[in-house]
DNA sequence: GCGACAG
DNA sequence: ATCTTGTCGC
């Protein structure tokens, strides 16, 4: 597994981390519809924390477009970067995904994040700035609706509606399953959020989260754990001058 | 000022 | 995210 630096310059407060957003936001390209589902290798990226030993992990694994099969996986592991603030999750995760994702052999034609793109406060949340980060086309699927409004879709999977930030829709509630709670899409970087549900759609033929997600989740979870060793393994073993 | 709040 | 046991269901 690779190893994940923090960057050189990585925003150290809130201030700079919102600074950071504003700069970077400008760079998101919202006017191409992206890959469509089927067409290209997906990768889903995902992080697990032990905060108390200060370890993040994360992983990318890549699916084929239409078997679901991975194709390809990689995990990282560092010292975490940053709080978890509500607005400011990329932050947190990102320099390990980074990592992760420079560790494949080669770039996915897309990459499906657990969390929010453009719904977000400064509508730039972890999708839009993987994706602005990396060039590639990038979407959002999360599990909660943060802190935006929407009404329920109706029972059958596939049915979606309005993501809404007062009267902005900047994003989809969408249901995966038969009359299980929806995933919340949101574009995050050259896909368009029709596209983005048609991918999470074809994503989701057995379970609410995608396949990707599924597995990263499972992998850096297997990373972090195999990182952190055996429960009861001593901390750093101090050289003992003696 | 208070509460809510992706992971 | 993470802490946590059993349990109901496909």
């Amino acid at each position: 597994m690779a190893t994940a630096e923090i960057p050189e310059g990585w925003p150290a407060t809130e201030r700079e981390a919102r600074a950071a957003q504003d700069a970077l936001r400008t760079r998101v390209v919202r006017d191409e519809a992206g890959p469509p589902p089927g067409t290209v290798r997906v990768a889903g990226v995902d992080v697990a924390y032990d905060d108390e030993r200060d370890v993040v992990a994360a992983a990318a694994v890549v699916l084929d477009a239409a078997t679901l099969e991975v194709v390809e996986e990689a995990t990282a592991v560092g010292r975490v970067a940053f709080p978890y603030v509500p607005g400011l999750l990329a932050f947190r995760e990102l320099p390990a995904v980074l990592a992760a994702l420079d560790a494949l052999a080669r770039p996915p034609g897309l990459i499906v994040c657990d969390g929010y793109g453009l719904a977000h406060p400064r509508r730039f949340g972890l999708a839009s700035h993987l994706g602005v980060l990396t060039g590639l086309p990038a979407i959002g699927v999360a599990k909660n609706p943060f802190t935006f409004a929407h009404a329920a879709p109706a029972a059958p999977r596939g049915s979606a509606s309005a993501l809404l930030d007062g009267g902005e829709e900047v994003g989809r509630a969408l249901r995966t399953r038969d009359a299980v709670k929806p995933v919340f899409v949101s574009v995050g970087h050259r896909v368009d959020l029709d596209n983005a549900c048609a991918h999470t759609l074809a994503l989701t033929p057995a379970h609410r989260l995608p396949e990707t997600t599924r597995k990263a989740d499972a992998l850096c979870r297997a990373a972090l754990r195999e990182a952190l060793g055996p429960p009861g393994a001593q901390p750093s073993p101090r050289p003992s001058a003696r």
